[in-house]
DNA sequence: CAGCTTCATGCAATCGATTGTTTGCGCAAT
DNA sequence: ATTGCGCAAACAATCGATTGCATGAAGCTG
C-alpha cells in the first residue's frame, strides 16, 4: 500500500533548548547518532510568567493586556511590551473555562467530500474565522448512531454553537436536545428536521422543484419523471411536492410510474433509475432528478441507448455541482448557494448567541434558481 | 438575496426549567405571547455536583468515574450511577487545561471545496474521530497571511497536533515553527515545504508524472507538452522533473515551448493553456496536465477545434477527480489516494505523539497509479 | 490634620477536573 | 496498650485566565 522512508535528523527546537537534553545514542551498528529529545515541558508563557518578571500581580497583567482603565499607563505599556517580547499567547482553554463559553462552532454533516457540502463547510469556516471563532467538523456518514456520537463529543468539548445537516437516517433528535437544554444554540442547515421548533437555514425545496418542473414543461415536456430521495427526509418530500404541484398547475396528469425513489443517490443508482424509467412502456420525455449524480448517470445511459438529449429527453438535476458544465450535453440544474448557506448559518448562530432575549427569526430561506443548460433547453 | 420567515414559539427547555423564567409579554398588538427566556446559567453537571449529592469529595468522584482501585466498590458504583442519572458529562476544556494537552487536531488546507482536499479532510476526520480526537479546520485560500493567522488561532487553542497542506504562496515557515518550539507535532500533507526537517505524508510526485509521461509515450506520443504548476511549490517542480526524466529516459527531446506554466490551475486557465499549446507551429500530440481542471478544459477546447482525442492528442490529468469519468472521452489521470492520505497523516501524528523519544520515520509516501482512460488510450 | 475621593494594584475565589500527599479508621501483631 | 499496616477517602495544589472586592498611597477639602 505504501512505503515509508526512514530519515534520521535532529529536531529543530530553538527556544526550549534549555529544557531539552542533547544525548548521543548508539545505533546497533555502532555508528553514533546525535539526537535531541524533546521533554514534555512546554515553553508556553503565561500571565504569571509576565507578572513574575515585572514584579506585579497576574491580575494586573490580565487587565493591562486588555487595556483596562484601572491600570496605569506605564504598567500597561511595560506589560504589553514584555508580552510581545516573550511571545505571550493567551490559552484559549483557560479563557473558555473561566468565561464559561468557548468560541468553537461544531459542524455535523453527512459527508464532507461532496461538492455541495464542502462548499457549505467552506462558507461556515470563512464566516466563523472572520468572527474569531473556530470550526470543529464531523461526518455522520448518514448514520444516526455516528451522528449521536459526534454530537456527544461536541457537547463534551463545550462548543458554543452547533450546525447540523442531518443524516438521512435521522428522525429522532434527542442528541440535539441536550444542546438546547444547556442553552447552546443549534442551527439546522439544508437537511432540516420535521420539528418547527428549531432554527434553520435552507432553501424552499418545494418551490425549487416547482420551478425546475415548470422549466421542463416550458420546454415542451408532457411526461416528466421524478427521481425522489429517501422520503424520511422532509427535504425530499418537499421536492416531490413541488414536482406534483407544478404538474397540477399546468394540467398535466400525475403518473405514479413516473415517480421513482432513490435511497443512496449514487451514480450507480442513477443508472438503475434511468434504466427503469426509460424502459417503461410509455417512457418520459423529461426527467427531474433530485441530485446531479443521478441526472448525470441518466445522461450517460440515455446517450448509450441513442436517446437524444434534450430532443427526446430533457433532463434537469439539482445542486449545480461542477460536473454540470463538464458533461455533454451540459446538465441543467437547480443552483443552491452552498457557500452563502454556510455563511448565513453562522450569522444566524451569532444572532442567537448575541440576542438571547430578543426574538430571532426561526427560519432563513435562501434563493435558488434554475441554471438552464443544453440538457433541457430545446432551442 | 433571501427572505426571513419570522416564527414565534416557546423554546423547549426541559431540564433547566428551574433556572428559567416563564414570563408573559404583550406584543404591540396586545396579543399575549408566552415566551421562555433561557438564562445564561447552564445546567451542566460537574463532579462537584455529584460529590455534594453523595457527600464525598470531588477527588473521590473523579477517581471513581475512572474506576481507580483506591476507591471502594460501593462508592464507585454509587458515583457512576448518579453520574448517569444526572447526565454528567466531563468538561473537555477543564480536562485539557489540567492535563496540559488537548485532543484537537488542527488542519490547514488551501480550500476545502476541492475534490482532492475534501477527501483528504474526510480521511483526517475519520481517523481522528475513531481515536477520540476532534478536528479543527481552516482554509488559507492560498494566502500566506491567512495561513499565518489560522496557525496562530490554532496555537492559542492549544491543539495537540497540526496538519498542513501549504498555500502556494508559502515559502516561509516561522508560523509553523512556533508549534515545534512548543513540542506540538506538525505533519505536512501533500504540499510539502522544501525543508527536510519535517514530518510529511505525500506521494512521490516525480515518480507520478514519470509514470504518467511514460504512459503517454507508450501510447505513441512523441511531442508531449506539460502544464506545470507554480514553481515555488516543490511539488510542482518535482512533477515537472518527472516529466523531463521520462522524456530523457525514452530519448525524446525536451522542447521548452512544450513546457507551459499555470499559476491558478483553474478551468479558465486551462483554456488559455490549451489554446497556447495547440496553436504552436508544431503542436504537441500528448499533454500531461498538472491537475484535472486544466486537462478537462483542454479536452473541451480540443474538441471544439475538431482535434480528435486520443488519436491526434492524448491527454492525462492529475488527481483523478470525479469529473474524469464524466467528461467524454473519459480523462486518464493520476490517482492519488486522498482519504488514505488523510488517515495516514493522522496516524503519523499519533505516532509522534505516542513515542516522543522513539524515532518516527520522517516521511510517508503513498502509492499513486495511472488510471488509463479513453482520453489517452489508443487501442 | 482628620476625612474623603481617586487611582493603581493586589488578593483570592472561580471555572472543572486531576493527582500527589495526607488523614482517619479498623484490625492485627507485638 | 502501643505500634504498624492497609484501605478508603479527603485535602489541597494545579492548569491559565478572569474579576469582585479590598488595600494603600496620594491628593484634595474643610
Amino acid at each position: 500500500m505504501h512505503e515509508a522512508v526512514f530519515v534520521l535528523s535532529a529536531e529543530c527546537i530553538d527556544n526550549v533548548a534549555m529544557l531539552n537534553h542533547k544525548i548521543a545514542l548508539l545505533s546497533p551498528s555502532g555508528i553514533p547518532r546525535t539526537h535531541l529529545i524533546s521533554m514534555k515541558k512546554k515553553s508556553n508563557v503565561t500571565i504569571h510568567d509576565l507578572a513574575r518578571q515585572l514584579g506585579v500581580s497576574s491580575s494586573t497583567v490580565s487587565r493591562a493586556l486588555k487595556s483596562h482603565h484601572s491600570i496605569g499607563e506605564e504598567t500597561t505599556k511595560a506589560v504589553k511590551s514584555l508580552a510581545k517580547e516573550l511571545g505571550y499567547r493567551p490559552n484559549n482553554l483557560a479563557v473558555s473555562l473561566r468565561k464559561q463559553h468557548s468560541t468553537s462552532i461544531g459542524v455535523i454533516v453527512p459527508h464532507i467530500n461532496r461538492p455541495f457540502i464542502s462548499s457549505l463547510v467552506s462558507g461556515v469556516e470563512q464566516a466563523a474565522r472572520e468572527a474569531g471563532y473556530s470550526v470543529l467538523i464531523s461526518q455522520s456518514y448518514e448514520s444516526l448512531d455516528i451522528e449521536i456520537g459526534n454530537a456527544s463529543a461536541f457537547f463534551n468539548s463545550r462548543i458554543c454553537g452547533l450546525l447540523v445537516s442531518c443524516a438521512n437516517e435521522t428522525t429522532e433528535y434527542a442528541h440535539i436536545q441536550q444542546f438546547k437544554d444547556s442553552g447552546i444554540p443549534v442551527v439546522f442547515v439544508d437537511r432540516i428536521p420535521e420539528n418547527d421548533e428549531c432554527y434553520k437555514v435552507m432553501i424552499d425545496n418545494r418551490e425549487a422543484t416547482f420551478k425546475a418542473t415548470e422549466h421542463l414543461i416550458r420546454q415542451g415536456c408532457r411526461r416528466i419523471a421524478h427521481y425522489g430521495g429517501p422520503p424520511q427526509q422532509l427535504m425530499y418530500r418537499l421536492r416531490r411536492q413541488g414536482y406534483i404541484d407544478a404538474l397540477a398547475k399546468h394540467g398535466l396528469p400525475f403518473d405514479e410510474n413516473l415517480l421513482l425513489t432513490a435511497t443512496k443517490l449514487t451514480p450507480e443508482e442513477g443508472f438503475m433509475l434511468a434504466e427503469k424509467a426509460l424502459s417503461l412502456p410509455n417512457p418520459p420525455d423529461g426527467i427531474l432528478a433530485v441530485n446531479d449524480n443521478t441526472a448525470v448517470s441518466t445522461i450517460l445511459y440515455a446517450k448509450s441507448k441513442g436517446i437524444r438529449i434534450p430532443q427526446d429527453l430533457a433532463i434537469i438535476g439539482f445542486n449545480d455541482d461542477p460536473v454540470c458544465t463538464i458533461i455533454e450535453p451540459n446538465l441543467s440544474s437547480l443552483h443552491q448557494p452552498g457557500v452563502e448557506m454556510g455563511k448565513m448559518a453562522v450569522s444566524h448562530l451569532f444572532n442567537i448567541l448575541d440576542n438571547e432575549i430578543v426574538d430571532v427569526p426561526r427560519t432563513t430561506i435562501l434563493d435558488t434558481h434554475v441554471m438552464p443548460r443544453a440538457s433541457s433547453v430545446r432551442s
